[in-house]
RNA sequence: GCUCAGGUAGCUCAGUUGGUAGAGCAGAGGACUGAAAAUCCUCGUGUCGGCGGUUCGAUCCCGUCCCUGAGCA
């Protein structure tokens, strides 16, 4: 809480608290929610998906009961979240909770989400399903090569900013090629655009050192398992979903789904599942401190 | 006790027809513009089990000893 003593609180002050996983995060959103009547934000990619709470460290009920908490659980497991969805969500929650004169505390560990709501956004129009579903296509056919030879052909200034390898980073690059006609790179030379202009945003950073966090991310797991966490992968399991969607890839999902499955004995699951979490931490340990 | 298979990077293992060795995982650092708990990049000297022998040269061949696993007694 001393990290908000020396800032000074307006009617447009947005609170954020960014950190690696099991740093402390929601517990000190809470706090100061709790102090400056506040409405907790979540700025987390994995809490936004529903029928994951558990695995995925939302807060508890009884959190939620000693403070609004907005934008948790908003999406069922089968649909697809973004940054773009995320940031017009939030935004208005924003300034709903402004206008109630409430102060927003934006809370998560997606690094990418705050920066984008802090700095902004390119301006590259939504692109089309359709597009969407071709460049998944072309993927799927070509392999990740091919896709790549074929954005070189295309868009060879794109295909030089990304690293051939980088399937995330391909796919969306063939979107924005085959949906705008134009390059990424050109798209990326462009002013981000804010979205929350008139915010004065009061960051805080948690960065303990990996050791410690090591530490808590496995009790943590442990106490994961002791609240349900395995019904919890069990029930997601069954409905069938496809594994490449972010909710099937949350930390803890794919390992206990293993061992549901009976690929793995339960330790060596739930070793996998801490050894990821810790893995995870380090990543987000480089975003935060680096920027 | 005998036979066989192994003992190579923190772990699992590959390899060298004899010129002192390399992958995956782990680890460290880094990137990050609409899937971000995603996706990706960089980094590998280790008495090649010990001791002897053969050889210009042995981790690789020979001998011997130690350790592990399986089988036979």
């Amino acid at each position: 809480m001393s990290a908000l003593e020396n800032v000074n609180i307006t009617e447009k002050t947005v609170v954020v608290i960014g950190g690696p996983t099991a740093s402390g995060k929601s517990g000190l959103a809470l706090d100061v929610a709790k102090k400056y009547n506040g409405v907790v934000i979540n700025a987390d990619a994995m809490q936004v998906y529903q029928s994951i709470p558990i695995i995925t460290a939302v807060p508890s009920l009884d959190d939620k009961k000693q403070a609004p908490h907005l934008l948790y659980e908003i999406y069922p497991p089968s649909q697809r979240g973004n940054v773009a969805d995320w940031l017009s969500k939030a935004t208005s929650v924003v300034r709903d909770v402004w206008a109630e004169k409430k102060l927003p505390i934006v809370v998560g560990g997606t690094g990418f989400y705050i920066e984008s709501l802090i700095k902004g956004v390119s301006p590259i129009p939504e692109t089309k399903s359709e597009v969407k579903q071709q460049v998944a296509d072309i993927i799927c056919q070509k392999g990740i090569a091919g896709a790549y030879d074929y954005l070189q052909q295309i868009d060879a200034p794109g295909a030089q900013m990304i690293k051939p390898q980088d399937t995330t980073r391909i796919r969306r690059a063939l979107e924005i090629k085959l949906d705008t006609g134009q390059s990424i790179e050109e798209w990326f030379r462009k002013p981000l655009i804010k979205i929350l202009p008139e915010a004065d945003f009061a960051m805080i950073k948690l960065l303990p050192a990996l050791s410690e966090l090591e530490e808590k991310c496995s009790r943590r797991f442990d106490m994961m398992m002791e609240q349900g966490a395995l019904a919890e992968v069990e029930n997601l399991l069954n409905m069938h979903l496809d594994e490449n969607l972010p909710a099937m890839k949350a930390i803890g999902v794919p390992e206990l789904g293993d061992y549901i499955k009976g690929k793995t004995d339960l330790n060596q699951a739930v070793a996998l599942a801490k050894l990821h979490t810790r893995q995870y931490a380090k990543r987000q340990l480089t975003w935060f401190r680096n920027r």
